[in-house]
DNA sequence: GAATATTTTCACATTATTTTCCATTATTAC
DNA sequence: GTAATAATGGAAAATAATGTGAAAATATTC
């Protein structure tokens, strides 16, 4: 199986929002240069990105909006419930359990880890706050696959390593640091600041 | 001018947190090889990148830490106080307002904006919110730069069309959908969702 | 101070991604 | 039913990004 880009990825991730907003609205096919259009690329692209997992689309009329759906939501993996973590809850965790945006789209906050004593034991929207220190009994009880990162940048590291080592190997980190992980593991960093930056970037060069 | 690429520009803001950890350790010079292992990336990939604005270096010896430090705080703005402000006073946006890594980084809220008649006036960590329809006089009174969009998905290209009228530039969007804005804005994207449906396919993709 | 090792820089090669082009197929209008 | 229009899909070309290797410059060692 040859590796299909990040980019195609995450454009699939904006075709499927796409697709749900069109059904919404009771439309029923849609060709390649509407989907572009709503996102601001080319219509070759939309073609390209579906061409590496098959043929959806009918020539001369378009795709259908719910089958295509059903497509990418089949490549994505989105067609079942994902149980997710989250490990350390602080201002940004907390605001994360309460983001509604993440259940609608099939991920469920499972189980919160915390190594601070007074937040342990604690709940938190009906989720009990775990020790660290009980990470791999917690995770295989619950089967958890995906873990969020939202501890202190100097600890990430430390706690991504011990999610490994219980069997995690897909992890979404909010800390501003580069992890290191065997192959078969991935980390998505969600870095604010480096987005923040590349707009200081963009105003400082095109300074008026 | 050469267009940058955006993954040049966001290596560049990985390398600058990577010198402020070494200088932070004392450490006073560093070779791209070590900034490449640092970040799992190649050292011809770091010089590259550094190449488009100039030569930093010296053969033999590799880069002095604060020198490319402030060199890369130069390229991508970071040399001033950037004041931003907030749309959408929710869940996320009030833990945005108290992540204090955008505020040791350069980023200082200066206003917040809602809707909500309920909000408005209120004040949150010693910002007032206020109403949308003010946007344009106080932008301009405290010279706002940057705005971070946290209004539900709905209404996000409306506000910022909003903002961009009153002569903002620059967006830092969470809400999911893709925007249009004129050539000169630029509108960069936070989308979790996103980042969280790439790790539902890794894992789906390398089922075991 | 000469020899060796290190490391940048620059030019080029390779790989990956995006865009263009066009044959094919479907629908619509007359 | 035929022509015109619309749209996909796949091959090829163009562009962009990354990696490699040789040469130059600097530092270190003996």
């Amino acid at each position: 199986m040859k590796k299909i880009s990040d980019s195609t990825i995450s454009r699939l991730s904006t075709y499927f929002r796409t697709l749900s907003s069109l059904i919404e609205k009771n439309v029923e096919t849609v060709s390649s240069d509407e989907i572009a259009d709503i996102n601001s690329i080319t219509s070759a692209q939309v073609r390209k990105d579906l061409s590496f997992f098959g043929t959806f689309g009918k020539r001369g009329l378009g795709y259908n909006t719910q089958d295509l759906k059903d497509e990418i939501a089949s490549i994505l993996g989105l067609k079942k419930q994902w149980k997710i973590a989250l490990a350390g809850v602080g201002n940004i965790g907390k605001a994360l359990i309460n983001f509604n945006e993440f259940k609608t789209q099939g991920f469920h906050f499972t189980a919160l880890f915390d190594s601070d004593p007074k937040k342990i034991g604690t709940t938190i929207s009906s989720l009990t706050v775990h020790s660290i220190d009980d990470v791999c009994s917690v995770i295989k009880t619950n089967e958890i696959e995906i873990v969020i990162i939202t501890v202190p940048t100097k600890m990430a590291q430390e706690v991504i390593d011990t999610f490994v080592q219980c069997g995690v190997r897909a992890f979404l980190n909010f800390a501003q640091v580069t992890i290191k992980v065997p192959d078969n593991v991935l980390v998505k960093n969600e870095n604010m600041s480096i987005e923040l930056e590349a707009l200081s970037y963009y105003l400082t060069k095109n300074k008026n």
